[in-house]
DNA sequence: CGTCATTATGAGTACGTTAACAACTTGAGG
DNA sequence: CCTCAAGTTGTTAACGTACTCATAATGACG
């Protein structure tokens, strides 16, 4: 039972023999006429690409890449395409891909487990890559011991640093202290934070920049509150805080999408925003989901996370100065969430 | 100038036959460790094994998929990435990938120019993948006369049926039918609409839903109002109803993201939501971002798309059936946007 | 001790492509 | 007529893998 049939009845994809003997020609010829090399003849151009038309016939990717070395291709592996960390991530590495002329070959993990960067890695150089990304968004198991696969560009996004690989990230401890100098400056003191999971380490970051803020300050930090980045938890955390704290005067909550809701949980608490309580987010995510969106927060750049990312995972494209840790830091968006506190 | 030296010094990637060499075996014997065979002699494969890691040994995907003729992977094309019908997308087809052990080779097309079908296909055929999926979210210029590449599967995800391509989406149609029928049912009969920008393709099968249903009803269909699916088009649009059509009884909004927006507009005016007018929406995509998502609408089953889009790129796992229409109904989720009108 | 099955390994080949080189034709200039 | 350049086409080799077949060693059984 041969799997590919060699005469002409089969299903076997066309090659370029195929049309060489079509038209007429040597293989290398229709090799010429497929990559528009000039040192062709006219008219042999036209019979190649009549016959190459007739047959369907369609370039051999595994062909072109054993022969050049080259797939044009960067690996990306992510637990959960629809989180916003992840889906903004290959938002700014397709717009960088492009830019190369490069495809992104998507692996998705686990959507619940985390994985190992070993069986990331595995996983990933089977693949038709130049590069690897993994996108780390809760802490790996074998982070310390990880050895990148020699040969191969490896780029791991997240805010940790890694001895022997090159990490890039949006600037998750950054951001607070932008969203805390803020909050300092109005003249708050009694700043509450509303955090997501804390497996997650863009979490982690967020939340050690807001205690770090507040500790220079000399300010005892109080009880960080746990959400799961939704509005509904954010609600139920500024429920909380409107009933239990009547000495906050701001909240920070690690993503729009809760200080969303916590803005609602205090209104429908009788506490008035900003006037009474000055809230502040992360990510600037909300604009399309409400109108007059008035919540104060940081915007990430995150084409040029992806560009970095890209250049740093394809070494040929960019600068290729080995193992360094990215940070990008975002943007401050004052909106009208935001006010002196109350006297 | 050798593209890739021969010898050991170079940096060619590691082969088989260069761990067979470090091994003392023969090149076959490699593969049959790397493949896990049973027939190799337990000594012999621990020599192999350890040779792999001393050299870092990568299994060569070209060289493989050359051999086998098969790339474990679909390609999939779509303009934009964040947009929510696409991220979807992504979402579905990269679970039911998952399943099949397979990876996604993903382009991303101009964010904002339409693309022809024949360019997209030029372009995921060059690639690594088994089968071509198009996210047609706009009407491509060549849809009418477009052929498919011979030899490779190929699903155009739109509502639009073509008579040589599969073609399979959420049923865009039928949602606004469920959605009237439930308006219909409470008692509304004068309910106006707010559309996403005329050139989506998704918009004018809910369009034309609204439409026909109010045509089979009997009733006039009153000037829909076209938005570009943020929640502030919403408002302004809710804004303007609120202002001007005093006998409506019922808001119909392309989206949640607009609807939401029509809510905060029809509030701001002094109507009550839903006692003065119900609102609904499509997607089921608010959770995560408003506390106490109240809004009726409708939610599509994007695993199932993303599945059988899959399964139709990609025929050898699936039904083979060649050239159908999938249409994927959604499921009606009725909340507290929507009550008997007001008498 | 010969026969045969079982196990382990190697040799050869084909997959489709492109670079390097060789070969052939044509025409101009001496 | 010879030489040389330019244009066009063909031949060969190599990329890395896994299938098929051949070969060699081992042990069981009559």
């Amino acid at each position: 039972m041969a799997r590919r049939p060699s005469n002409d009845t089969g299903t076997r994809p066309v090659s370029m023999a195929d049309v060489a003997r079509a038209a007429g020609v040597s293989q290398q010829t229709v090799s010429r006429v497929a990559n528009g090399l000039p040192n062709v003849n006219e008219q042999t151009r036209q019979r190649v690409q009549a016959a190459m038309q007739e047959l369907g016939f369609r370039p051999s990717y595994a062909g072109r890449s054993l022969r050049d070395g080259r797939y044009h291709s960067v690996g990306l592996c992510v637990n959960d395409v629809t989180k916003f960390g992840n889906l903004s991530m290959i938002d700014g590495i397709a717009s960088a891909a492009r830019e190369h002329n490069c495809a992104i070959t998507l692996v998705e993990m686990s959507k619940t487990e985390e994985f190992s960067l070993a069986e990331a890695t595995r996983r990933m150089a089977a693949l038709p890559v130049d590069g690897i990304i993994i996108g780390m968004s809760r802490m790996a198991p074998d982070f310390e011991t990880f050895d990148p696969l020699p040969g191969i560009g490896t780029v791991i996004v997240t805010m940790y640093a890694h001895p022997r690989v090159t990490t890039v990230d949006s600037d998750h401890y950054g951001c607070s202290l932008l969203l805390m100098d803020h909050l300092f400056e109005l003249g708050h003191e009694q700043i509450r934070y509303i955090g997501g999971p804390s497996f997650s380490v863009d979490e982690q970051f967020r939340r050690a920049g807001w205690q770090d803020a507040l500790e220079r300050k000399h300010v005892e930090p109080v009880e960080p509150l746990e959400g799961d980045w939704s509005a509904n938890s954010g609600y139920e955390a500024g429920r909380y805080l409107a009933e239990h704290d009547h000495t906050m005067t701001a909240i920070y909550a690690a993503n729009d999408q809760m200080a969303n809701g916590a803005i609602a949980a205090l209104r429908d608490s009788g506490l008035r925003v900003p006037e009474d309580v000055s809230v502040v987010g992360v990510d600037d995510s909300l604009d399309d989901f409400v109108a007059h969106n008035e919540l104060t927060t940081v915007r990430f750049d995150l084409h040029q996370r992806g560009r970095e990312v890209f250049e740093h995972a394809v070494p040929e494209a960019g600068t290729a100065g080995k193992n360094v840790a990215i940070r990008i830091p975002g943007q401050l968006i004052i909106r009208h969430s935001t006010a002196i506190p109350r006297a």
